[in-house]
DNA sequence: TGATAAGAGTGGATATTATCAACTCATATG
DNA sequence: CATATGAGTTGATAATATCCACTCTTATCA
């Protein structure tokens, strides 16, 4: 990895945390804030995760994380099961509402993605995907912080 | 752009959100926030730009650079410049001892990169480098907001 | 059985980060 | 000069995040 490789990637870094602000922020229009969006989704494209799961997966404080689900719980969002034999690990699931929220919340990024990307053609957004796709791969292969983002990937919210 | 590029454009953008996050928090050890650093070292890439231009690439808000910049010019940073004929706009300027500040969070950021990364093969960084800047380019060339990142690229700090 | 430990989750207090609106300042235009 | 406009500043406040001490559940072991 030399000099110029650093340079490209922090340049892309650089660049995309840029975009991905502009894109995360655009999640006005939910009832939710940006932050509560992403443990409710967390919660449908992986339900039965845990609040650890999703602190580990989404490099969330526990503290923070907690007292967004004490809101989903209130709001009649989520329900929590504690697991028998697991030290007081609860598993968290959507309820009916709370499904219904994650699928406007995935509503709305789906058209994010379609308000911004739409006049791409669809060879080169053929290969914007496969350059995603691999850097998602080598870093998750190369990734230090194994904590978070491990499997279950993106698996819908299919789980009736 | 179909059903599943979307899905997985939006899968990247949910990884690189959790991995740009903890990158960005490695930036502890420096004598300088995260909204901070950024600031600072955009003014090290791009000098002679004007509060309003950090606003527009780094997407902030022009109230929060500005309190940010008084504290650079009271730490003795910066300066600034008016530019005659302007309606006010100032140019900013690294100090010596702001330059050297920058170089700092400039080594810091290439360490983090090292230390992530560097158990990379160089065939597969060169292909990770190459993902990185088509994407760049892609979203550039469709980006909406033209308003930032745009021009001026990664000059570096050799501006003496 | 009771003491200790350890992982999971909670809540108080607080810090950091970000936003909004109203303002000043410098300049251009008619 | 009156008005407008872009750049920047400031006060007030909201949203987001962190730290720490605490409880709760279970496991272990003397």
């Amino acid at each position: 990895m030399d000099n110029d490789m650093i340079k490209r990637i922090r340049q892309f870094n650089r660049y995309y945390t840029v975009w991905l602000d502009v894109m995360n922020k655009g999640y006005l229009g939910t009832d939710f804030s940006w932050p509560e969006s992403r443990v409710l989704f967390e919660i449908y494209l992986c339900q039965g995760i845990s609040a650890t799961g999703v602190c580990g997966r989404l490099n969330m404080d526990k503290s923070y994380v907690s007292r967004i689900l004490r809101k989903f719980e209130r709001h009649g969002l989520i329900t929590r099961e504690l697991v028998p034999g697991s030290k007081g690990l609860k598993k968290l699931w959507l309820t009916k509402a709370g499904k219904k929220e994650a699928e406007n919340i995935d509503m709305s990024g789906t058209r994010q993605i379609i308000d911004k990307l739409s006049a791409i053609d669809s060879e080169t957004c053929e290969k914007l995907c496969e350059a995603m796709t691999f850097i998602e791969n080598t870093l998750r292969d190369n990734d230090i912080c194994q904590n978070f983002l491990r499997g279950n990937d993106a698996k819908g919210g299919d789980t009736e």
